[in-house]
DNA sequence: CTGGATCCGTACCGATACTG
DNA sequence: CAGTATCGGTACGGATCCAG
């Protein structure tokens, strides 16, 4: 790592070469991850439900995010055996934790985001 | 959006037609953002601190982070006309703000890294 | 030292077609 | 309904060279 300065919490190498948060950010820093954890904080839904929930998410992008979660064990998948099939998403214990800190982004975005945007307008005013 | 179930905070469309936690992840959600932003805490540092800091950071992706962040109003340039010249970045009030849910997020990761290694381990066990 | 500009491979991701 | 498979455009991101 090669520094020389007191990280933050949260930063440290921990003896595995890559630091925390780069390694949640890998995992759910992706377009979709959080928004599909963000959905299922209200309950296990089935797939379509999902995507009809998560506004622009494709059919594809869907499966390969929950595939990814479950992978980490955020979310878990219970097919019900009945025709036509039945598949339920809901977040293990491990992704209702992680809702915390979600919700924590939410609500910095909810309130900032008129900051944001004028930051940006200005900006581009400035500029190019 | 389309949804019939009551949302948590956060993820109302507020009448612009994007959730606030999509619009933050459109801006944060990138590889590298949090991580400088992570950094900026300590207090501002300098381009090439700020490169050594931030581990497996190329050139191009700090600066054009640094510009992103700039832009949205949570880093501050400041140039001091100086020979060689010196360039100092630090964290606005805007991007302090945001280092709590970011530091929520890091101090998840440190808590649940080893359950995350775990389940994935499990979960790659159990299949490919 | 602090970048901008360019080249270029790669990985992401949407669209589409197909399966159980 | 809940996926899988494949194709192809796009944008991310590293390497390199150049400039103030």
């Amino acid at each position: 790592m090669t520094r020389d300065v007191q990280p933050s919490p949260g930063f440290e190498p921990d003896g595995e070469g890559s630091c925390p948060i780069r390694e949640v950010l890998d995992r759910v820093g992706d377009t979709w991850s959080m928004l599909v954890i963000f959905n299922l904080r209200q309950g296990p839904q089935r797939f379509n439900a999902l995507r009809r929930s998560i506004e622009g998410i494709s059919q594809r992008m869907l499966t390969v995010t929950l595939r990814s979660l479950e992978r980490d064990g955020l979310v878990a998948r219970r097919v019900k055996p009945v025709s036509p099939p039945e598949v339920e998403y809901s977040l293990t214990e491990l992704g209702h934790s992680l809702s915390g800190p979600i919700d924590a982004l939410g609500s910095w975005a909810s309130e900032h985001r008129s900051a944001l945007r004028a930051a940006r307008a200005a900006f581009d005013a400035e500029n190019g």
